[in-house]
DNA sequence: GCCAACGTTGGC
DNA sequence: GCCAACGTTGGC
């Protein structure tokens, strides 16, 4: 199994959005960056497990855990001129973009903050994508090493 | 294929 | 609100 970080910002879809959504699921629509979108088409498989973190607010950093509960599918709000997502380049022949359903897992006993995470960034945590320089990844592996380190700051 | 212009992301 | 970093676009 495979483990990821999922950037959301929470003005917009937050964990506590996710909780209460039906079936607490949602399908992670919305992803227009190639790489990321190579991470849920080619990488991403039904049983991963993936941290959900908040972005552009006034903490940042990982609220909780969620599981990819689908396979890789077309992102159809790319064909749907009405959405904020539409893209006119993704044919539905051909579709351009992709997504993947997620389904709360659990809360963390305490938000990880990037804050915390950064006093890792020269040793346990210096391969973690998110803390790469200028990185705008929406979504990007942990390795499994990465993911137990982090899940022990949780206490 | 190069690269300037532009738009977006996201921490601060 | 600022700005650095980065991806995309489009003229040439």
């Amino acid at each position: 199994m495979r483990h990821w970080l999922l950037k959301s910002e929470p003005s917009t879809f937050s964990f506590e959005d996710l909780k209460s959504s039906p079936k607490r699921r949602t399908p992670w629509d919305g992803v227009r960056n190639y790489q990321a979108r190579n991470f849920i088409r080619d990488g991403m498989a039904k049983g991963d497990l993936a941290f959900f973190y908040h972005s552009s607010c006034p903490e940042p950093g990982i609220a909780g855990i969620v599981r990819i509960v689908s396979a890789a599918y077309p992102d159809d709000t790319a064909f749907d001129p009405r959405s904020k997502h539409f893209d006119l380049a993704s044919d539905p022949k051909s579709p351009r973009w992709y997504m993947v359903d997620v389904a709360y897992e659990r809360a963390l006993k305490k938000p990880i903050t990037l804050r915390e995470l950064k006093k890792y960034e020269d040793d346990s945590l210096a391969g973690l994508a998110l803390l790469r320089r200028g990185n705008r990844l929406s979504v990007m592996p942990v390795s499994t090493a990465e993911w137990k380190f982090i899940l022990s700051l949780e206490t």
